[in-house]
DNA sequence: CGACCGAGTGGGATCGATCCCAGTGTCGGT
DNA sequence: ACCGACACTGGGATCGATCCCACTCGGTCG
């Protein structure tokens, strides 16, 4: 219907009655414009409604203002959801006021790796966002032999040398465990999350510093690593108290592992928090409608998102210039599981 | 570093000995090239490296191969977040296997819709999916005008023009109804959604319905709108109690919304499901971890996803071929809370 | 009064792909 | 021996923007 073609550049510019070059100073802000000519070419824009194409002005300037953000889908179905739904809210809000677009690329399998690697290289975005990096994670250190600027939400390990932002995952593992502490507990254990995330390792060692910082020892029976899943969070459970029954307390590294421990806890006849304190983290909103409300470590999840995109436009606009590394603090939420 | 400039089409041309043309019809899986030029075409690409610039290719062709899923961040913050993750998981999931990429689009303010207007007329998608209409939407209106395929999970009205996907509202809205009167219940309000939405005007007819099919009156006393967030939920909640004091059964038009509900129940010393029965919708992960579990109408939202997808892309490919309007089951998830 | 400068302008080349079409070579048929 | 059909090929134009550069036209200065 219609009919219509979409106008051009030329259009506009016949229609203004002036060359291609003046309409294409006007529509990026030249000062080398006279009054006259860019009114005419602005009248002209309107009348027609003009809009530039913008894969045409990509080709030509190599910037297609979009970043994608690479997502592993096999855990945002599992534990972390609400986590992943945060992260893009803010790199969403981080996005916001520029003309920059966020590509969702959610990669469900390995070998779907071979297509993101063309896609990314096909030159369609001008940055990229990783979130949830594993240890052995193949991904970041393609991105760094293309050449493409990447910033990480969490790191692959501590030596992790491109941009990254994540939270104070020792410090606030350590929180957590001072807070059992100060509530009279004696044996602490802790429901890992996976090791081979450097998540899941801080938080471990928070975990171990806060118990050695009070004179405890940080026994490894004490430890059982999962996988950030409820189903985890209850096998793990399951096993502690198969091990230490004298437990009095334990620290999940997750609210989704700790929802797990609850139930097997209760399963278990045990009461909580009169037989066993109970701390989750990410301060999720399963932490709120568990029964009883779970205590949380929060970390700031859309913030991280946020920062993110400000470093991946920062090193786009001025490429060597951002940050490599920011650490955000996390706080200590204290509802009735404690 | 590397200083090596992506090769080019011309590049892959000159070392494979032959046009570009030959090279772009080996890209494009033409018939029309010798065994032996294809074989020095995809040596070269391979020695090169070489992937084809999807910009350029786009200029020429007009198709992006992406699609935008516009969400309007407002309620995405507020109650439904859930539901649009799943979404999401859906659409990425209609998405696999194919070329095409998502271009996630958070809509915060209405501020922001010119910009939008702007975007998806530069020609940087192919087509566009739209998430939570609302009956007076500006932005579905506008996309018919710009003659950009479109398709919406939900509807604005039952006379929707647009192709759309959903769920069957009534029918799911129906079968909790009838699932309290089964169980005894006498007096069944609703804490029914924005009225200005088709999914919440649906629930609510479906409660009427189901009422009258059971030779009981729909009386308006027992109508509570609310916004399909927590608070709204409370709010009701409570408006409803003050009304009618006696009531014995509540269905909630969202499982948010009914957590809110549960948390005045029990600030007013009203058991569930002793007292009151409760019934949510969405069969979202709070229904799984409120106290008691909720009861809740469970409705495919990642099949949704899927759907509006596969319609859109039928769409892009073959306009005016696609299916205009597809409903899709619920099913009642019986837990304790009724 | 001519040389010079700087503001304003627009034509042509360019980005990297696809598509149209004219051209070449081979083969089979009469 | 000639012709047409058919398979294959590649140069040029094109998509719609930006950017380089050469050009015009007042105004200023020595």
């Amino acid at each position: 219907m219609g009919g219509t073609q979409r106008p051009t550049i030329k259009t506009v510019a016949a229609r203004a009655g002036v060359g291609r070059t003046t309409v294409s100073r006007v529509l990026n802000g030249s000062p080398l414009v006279s009054a006259q000519a860019r009114a005419a070419v602005l009248a002209a824009i309107a009348e027609l409604n003009y809009v530039p194409n913008s894969v045409a002005r990509s080709l030509v300037t190599s910037r297609t203002h979009s970043i994608a953000l690479v997502i592993p889908e096999s855990e945002s179905r599992l534990g972390g959801e609400p986590y992943f739904s945060a992260v893009i809210r803010g790199v969403s809000a981080g996005l916001a006021g520029t003309k920059n677009q966020l590509l969702l690329i959610l990669v469900r399998d390995e070998r779907e790796l071979d297509r993101l690697t063309e896609f990314l290289t096909a030159g369609r975005v001008d940055g990229v966002l990783l979130v949830s990096v594993h240890r052995d994670d193949p991904l970041p250190g393609l991105l760094e032999k293309l050449g493409l600027p990447t910033v990480l939400a969490g790191r692959r390990s501590p030596a992790e040398p491109l941009h990254h932002v994540h939270s104070d995952n020792v410090a606030g593992a350590s929180a957590a465990v001072r807070h059992l502490l100060d509530r009279g507990r004696a044996t602490i254990a802790t429901i890992a999350g996976p090791l081979d995330m450097d998540a899941g390792r801080s938080r471990l060692e928070g975990w171990r510093r806060a118990l050695r910082a009070a004179g405890r020892a940080a026994e490894e029976a004490l430890i059982a690593p999962a996988d950030f899943t409820e189903e985890g969070g209850r096998l793990a459970m399951r096993e502690l108290l198969a091990r230490r029954p004298d437990l009095d307390a334990v620290f999940a590294a997750s609210d989704v592992m700790a929802a797990g421990a609850l139930a097997e806890l209760r399963r278990q006849g045990r009461r909580v928090p009169g037989d066993v304190a109970l701390v989750g983290y990410d301060d999720s909103i399963v932490a709120r409608h568990t029964d009883p409300p779970l205590t949380s470590v929060r970390q700031p999840v859309e913030e991280i998102g946020r920062t993110i995109t400000g470093i991946l436009l920062q090193e786009i606009a001025e490429p060597g210039s951002a940050r490599r590394h920011v650490v955000l603090p996390t706080s200590l939420i204290p509802r009735d599981s404690s």
